[in-house]
DNA sequence: TGAAATGTTGGGGCG
DNA sequence: ACGCCCCAACATTTC
């Protein structure tokens, strides 16, 4: 018998898609065949598992890349087991394969996981080696002058974005070669990842989620939404943004190839094109503080805010998470995260800033909301977003920052589009009220068909109330907190 | 990637 | 013609 060459394991985890993947293109360079494998290990996840929306996403990047494996002769095998570590030791001792490649996760409790994981797998005998694919600069080749991490936005880009970026890694699928034994595998519905009652219809028909609608999305934001982008992406009523985070996520697209598509197809002289590559760089900026401040995604940055009194009400919690703050464009906001898996980032930062600073609620329970119900939900986005809202973080906003979600709302979503399409009760508004219905008179509610208190409520608390309690609870903690020091 | 309060300026109405 | 007031528009400061 010929001994057979033996085949290369490729670990697919946050980077589910075949393009500018650059550990595939180092096992495809071996010439030797490829397995691809998934690996689902629920009990090795902290307290951040994927939420429902993610895993939602995961199901069809999975069905997809399955999909455009089979295309090629290969299968995507998919293992569910109690740890990785399991799932891999047989994986090899069913084969004999003698390599294992993947791309670096960066969430500090995947990070540890994987740096045992390879130590254990060399100790076994294995060569491993892990590439980037998720980033264009990695938090560990990134420091301040003084070797510090940054912690602000500014200096940091100013350090990082003159940097050149490495191109898009050409992964030539041709040559993907198959093992020739029937291996094992899970379906990928044996995972569970889509929910248990069907309240994912309009997320399916909002997305599609595979590499080929990740590279169509990015298309058709290259070919018109970025010209506009310095103005368009403060419009919720418009589809002004790019859309991508959801395929960001689980790597259905990586940054580099973003980047290099907008350098060749744009003009870089454009307001617009800038401010959209300053906003790629945001989400390093994200990785960048989450590597070096590990805690981030549990605890404040600034450590005195973990002291500070939030409040604890439930009802609150609940009428934001559902849409029933009485505040239009919030609700508008809270609704269509709830009924497409994803929020306009302008309105993510007034409906942050309503809970965090006109509720008093922790920011740790909006961090915990979005991460159950966004597509997109990326621990370290997630975390500094929240943070930022939350006045704790890097880069944070200042305490006394507050959005009134009544100018916010006439400001970015001046015809009240935005608000009709979630808020259907206030359909029959006009735009100079459906941002303020409880300035609306008698007659206008009467035509409108609304009855306030009963078929829209009426705000959870007064801006002016809302905004003079939070300036005045912040204020009292920082004089405390300066005597404590 | 704020909002509100306060200050300043200048045009126009009007006695 | 002039001073006075009002107030919008803009600038600055304060939270």
């Amino acid at each position: 018998m010929t001994s057979l060459p033996r085949p290369t394991i490729v670990w697919f985890r946050q980077d589910l898609r075949l393009q500018d993947n650059a550990a595939l293109a180092y096992a495809i360079e071996l010439g030797r065949p490829i397995i691809p494998v998934f690996i689902w290990s629920e009990s090795e996840s902290d307290r951040w598992r994927p939420g429902a929306a993610s895993r939602w996403a995961l199901h069809h990047a999975l069905m997809s890349l399955q999909a455009d494996f089979a295309e090629r002769g290969l299968k995507l095998i998919i293992k569910k087991e109690a740890s990785c570590m399991e799932a891999l030791q047989e994986l090899i001792q069913q084969t004999g394969a003698q390599r294992i490649f993947w791309n670096r996760r960066y969430e500090p409790s995947l990070r540890q996981l994987d740096s045992t994981l390879k130590r254990e797998l060399i100790s076994a005998g294995l060569e491993v080696k892990s590439f980037n694919s998720t980033l264009l600069n990695e938090p560990h080749t990134v420091a301040s002058g003084s070797g510090a991490p940054y912690k602000v936005y500014t200096p940091y880009w100013k350090k990082v974005h003159p940097r050149a970026v490495d191109a898009p890694i050409a992964v030539e699928v041709e040559r993907l070669l198959p093992v020739s034994m029937k291996l094992r595998s899970r379906e990928i519905a044996d995972l569970e990842l889509l929910p248990r009652i069907a309240w994912d219809h309009q997320i399916a028909t909002a997305w599609d989620m595979s590499e080929a609608a990740a590279q169509k999305r990015l298309d058709s934001f290259l070919a018109g939404p970025i010209l506009n982008y310095a103005s368009q992406r403060d419009r919720p009523d418009f589809e002004g943004t790019s859309s991508l985070s959801p395929y960001l996520k689980w790597g259905l697209i990586g940054p580099r190839q973003i980047y290099h598509a907008v350098q060749q197809r744009c003009d870089l002289e454009q307001e617009g094109v800038h401010i959209y590559l300053k906003e790629l760089y945001w989400r390093e900026f994200a990785y960048n503080v989450l590597y070096h401040f590990p805690h981030t995604s549990d605890q404040a940055l600034r450590p005195e805010y973990d002291r500070f009194p939030w409040a604890d009400n439930p009802e609150h919690l609940q009428a934001w998470r559902r849409g029933r703050t009485g505040y239009p464009i919030v609700d508008a906001g809270m609704r269509q995260l709830w009924q497409t898996g994803w929020m306009h980032n302008r309105v993510r930062m007034i409906v942050s800033s309503i809970l965090v600073k006109h509720l008093l609620q922790p920011w740790r329970r909006g961090a915990e909301w979005f991460w159950d119900t966004l597509l997109d939900a990326d621990l370290a986005s997630n975390s500094l977003g929240w943070q930022w809202s939350g006045g704790c973080g890097a880069d944070a906003a200042p305490y006394f920052r507050i959005f009134n979600p009544i100018t916010q709302g006439q400001k970015f979503d001046p015809e009240g589009l935005y608000v009709r399409r979630y808020v259907p009760e206030l359909r029959g508004l006009d735009a100079a009220v459906i941002h303020q219905p409880w300035e609306a008179s008698p007659l206008d509610l009467k035509t409108a068909g609304l009855e306030l208190g009963r078929d829209y409520p009426l705000p959870i608390v007064a801006h002016a109330d809302g905004r003079k309690r939070a300036l005045e609870a912040l204020a009292l903690f920082k004089h405390q907190q300066a005597l404590v020091k």
